[in-house]
DNA sequence: TGTACATATGTACATGCATTTATATGATGA
DNA sequence: TCATCATATAAATGCATGTACATATGTACA
C-alpha cells in the first residue's frame, strides 16, 4: 500500500468546516474500547452481543459507542430479527486502519 | 486509491496494547487544531511560526501539539539555524489522511 | 556577553467525553 | 397480550486534555 503512493507530495487544502469533520473521524477511531468495536466489525458483519463480548466492554456502552459509529458512517446497521449487525461502511476505513497499522508497526521498529 | 483494495476484507488481531496504540494515533489527528497543523505539514517542511499563522493558533500552542504529534512519531523535527522545521514522518500518514478525506466526501455526497 | 528572535516547557483551568447505572424501546414466540 | 431477549437511550459523574498565560531554553549576530 504505501509503496504505491511513495514519495507522494499531498498539498492538501480544506476549509475550517472539512477539517473539523475530518478531526470528528479520527477522534472517533482515537479511543481503544471504540477501535477495537470497529476492528471487530472490519471483516464481516457482528452483532451488539459479540462486540460486547470480543471487546469486553458492556453491552450499553458498545451500543453507545455504535450510535456514534453509524452516524458517521463508519459502520451500518442491518437488522435481522432481534440483533442488529453491524458491519465497514466501507473500504476507505479498512485502508486507513491498515495504513496506520503500518505506520505503529514501523514505529515499533518492526520489519515492513 | 480505494479501488486497488475494493472488496477487502481484512482480519484484523491485534492485542489491547497495539490497540491502545493505534487508538493514540487517531486521537492525535482527531483534534482539528493538531489535524491542521499535521496537513500543514503534508507538503514539505514547515517553520513553527509559519505553521501558526497558517493554522491562526499562537506559536504556543502549535508547539505544544508539534511535540506530541513529533513523539509519536507523525512528524519529524529538523533544525535549520533558529528556526525548527517540521515535516510528515512517512508516507503512511499522507495514505491515511487521504483515505479519510475520500471517506468524508462520499459521506457529504460528493461524487469521488 | 548582551540583545533579539524562534521555539519549547510549566502550570492551571475549564470544557469535553467515556463510562456506569438505570430505564426504555423493539422484536419474537407462547 | 405477556414474557423474554436484544438493543437503545437518558442522566450523572469522574477523569482526560486542549488551551492560555507565563517563563525558559536555544540560536544568531552585534
Amino acid at each position: 500500500m504505501a509503496a504505491i503512493v511513495a514519495n507522494l507530495r499531498l498539498a492538501i487544502e480544506l476549509d475550517e468546516g472539512r477539517t473539523a469533520d475530518l478531526a470528528e473521524m479520527f477522534r472517533l477511531l482515537g479511543d481503544s474500547t471504540r477501535l477495537a468495536i470497529v476492528i471487530a466489525c472490519l471483516d464481516g458483519s457482528r452483532a451488539v452481543a459479540d462486540i460486547a463480548e470480543q471487546t469486553g466492554a458492556s453491552p450499553s456502552l458498545v451500543s453507545h459507542h455504535l450510535r456514534l459509529l453509524r452516524a458517521a458512517r463508519i459502520l451500518r446497521a442491518e437488522r435481522r430479527g432481534k440483533q442488529v449487525f453491524y458491519g465497514a461502511q466501507d473500504d476507505h476505513i479498512r485502508c486507513v486502519l491498515s495504513d496506520m497499522i503500518e505506520h505503529v508497526a514501523e514505529a515499533h521498529g518492526d520489519v515492513s
